[in-house]
DNA sequence: TTGTATGCGTTATCAA
DNA sequence: TTGATAACGCATACAA
């Protein structure tokens, strides 16, 4: 069996409180009894029993990291931020995958596996107005990429409707008038769909356009599959769009290999971008033009505030970061860079959505 | 503060014994008595302590999964698929990313979070010959991926040499001679890449073609960026292929992307062959023929075997288990196929690898 | 069928 | 600076 406190303290001739004392790094520990705790302990090969220790203080040192599905790229990478962050910080990450399913998303919220971590990061497709009680765990959560509780949550989130907007306008100075968007999700009022919606139809009035919703394409999970789907069915109804405007990446390369397999140029006959920066993009054919949301900077931030909240420092207002946001323009809408890498543009100071959130009190 | 068993007991007026047997489910209790516990339940909200129980029962019901990162894609859809696999078992994955350094894969297999797994789904990248002896934990561990181990543990793998010599031979068939391969390590023996590297070899002198160093490309880490430079130094050094064999999917979309800024055609010019069947693969343009591994076969298997070693049925011999492969055909083999599907061809029996691997004893 | 009592390996409280 | 001892919440022999 592995050794325990008892053995090691045995073997050192003092006690367990002692071993723990060394174990733990506190500082006043006479040199020598130090050395012989250390002694015993490389003799047996002792090894700390976290679950032991997690029942003693209540916590575990690990956080919960909530996404649809890693097979969506975008999520991939940020779990590898998230992760890479939270090691940084001495914490473990266990990752949910709730596949856009809102049960699931409310069961992650307060299933059994919130006993064995100490806070959660949660992206939510799902919730919506009215859902903002089920956040109000009695745990530390971070909400990611939203902007739709009042809730008493951190949140990181980036300026969603902003993005859209200036996603918009890159396609509208190229002269495009019929832009498609693909990834609405009909009834949503709040979430990344109705925002980047929102971004997206608002860019098109200020351009004196009329949104037509003969070229809003629907994809609920948001896949290179459904991207394609969403492109086949509106180029079959016979929208003719002369550019389209992905929800996120996912959707954008699929609604691009769509345009392909129809004989559509890219970007000449129809212009394509997306949203989210994923690697990807940057070796697709031609190369996709996209909004790099600063996914580094999200995962980081909310390790940080959930480290902040778990770690001493709790309570305190909710915090609401918005990160900064760019444009990288490839192929997809620059012919002259068809096989080049997307070009950062100018990072774009964040503006909070400020879309009328409906309350529900 | 949460309720305890204690609560619910003395709530219930009965004794924590029969709370506990309650909750897990033991035939033998009263109905009424099932009634009174589950309503005290209710009332207090009380949720089982996991931390205590797997102090108390030594088990965590929680896997761990080690990979070296999220954002290679083969290892996101693996990742997917372990998860959705262990939620089957009623487990839990905790994901490491190792990155293939090869500290940090020892430091996997030994570190303090081991004690909060009950198993480990293990996919190496930098051990070699030499190491089997680090295999040798005192806890279930499913080694995936290779088949480089001699040591006690159970393997769930693919045929390696098999499948690459099948698809070299399937860029044979197409007339061609030059055939690159990008992803070599040099230096390895044992591993995907030398596995692969030999089955790239083997079907090149099966076929009475000696094969040249100048067109075997390096690359550490299998990614999209690898792939690209990779390719990029074999072009540079007049290396002139009419055909690319990418130990993966990430390293063949990235060679791939670096033939088309050069202008060249794929695959007129130079064909294009992958390994893995990711989701990326069937929007690439042109489409990605590839080597489709069994992805959720070996998920499933790697979770079943580990599930069989953690519950109960612990002992008995290390299985070896080798999952089928079948080649997708798509449109960078087949210009007819340029924006199609890759067609999935048939499926492979598997064949062991029977490389000679340096014994070390 | 149910209750009592003990211990899992650690940390924390107090005293020495 | 260190030691003895009591929890933490649960599962399980053993008893009833």
């Amino acid at each position: 069996m592995a050794a325990t406190m008892q053995d090691v303290a045995r073997l050192a001739g003092v006690s367990v409180k002692t071993v723990s004392n060394v174990v733990n790094g506190y500082p006043h520990i006479r040199p020598g009894t130090r050395d012989r705790v250390l002694a015993a302990i490389e003799e047996l090969g002792y090894q700390l029993n976290l679950t032991a220790r997690n029942l003693r203080t209540g916590r575990t040192g690990i956080i919960g990291l909530a996404v649809p599905e890693l097979s969506l790229p975008y999520f991939a990478e940020l779990a590898d931020s998230v992760i890479d962050a939270a090691e940084e910080c001495g914490l473990t990450v266990l990752i949910e995958q709730h596949g856009g399913r809102r049960e699931r998303e409310i069961e992650v919220l307060t299933g059994a596996r919130r006993h064995l971590t100490d806070g959660l990061i949660y992206s939510p497709l799902g919730l919506g107005p009215g859902d903002e009680h089920l956040l109000d765990v009695g745990y530390p959560l971070v909400l990611l990429g939203e902007r739709i509780f009042h809730g008493p949550v951190d949140h990181v989130t980036m300026a969603n409707v902003d993005a859209a907007a200036a996603a918009t306008r890159h396609l509208l100075a190229l002269g495009r008038r019929r832009i498609a968007v693909v990834g609405v999700h009909p009834g949503e009022v709040v979430g990344s769909a109705a925002l980047r919606l929102a971004g997206y139809r608002a860019a098109l009035e200020e351009a004196g356009i009329a949104p037509d919703p003969a070229l809003e394409g629907e994809a609920g999970l948001w896949h290179r599959a459904t991207g394609a789907a969403a492109m086949a069915r509106l180029l079959d109804d016979g929208a003719a769009p002369d550019a389209v405007f992905g929800m996120n990446d996912a959707l954008a390369l699929g609604a691009m290999h769509e345009l392909q397999v129809r004989g559509l140029r890219v970007p000449e006959d129809v212009a394509v971008i997306g949203f989210d920066a994923i690697d990807e993009g940057r070796y697709s054919n031609p190369t996709l033009t996209t909004v790099d949301p600063g996914r580094e900077v999200i995962a980081e931030t909310a390790v940080r505030l959930l480290h902040e909240r778990t770690s001493g420092a709790g309570a305190g207002e909710p915090q609401r970061v918005v990160a900064a946001y760019r444009i990288d323009v490839g192929g997809s809408t620059d012919p002259s860079r068809r096989t080049a890498s997307p070009e950062p543009g100018e990072t774009t100071t964040p503006v909070p959505d400020d879309v009328e959130v409906p309350s529900t009190r």
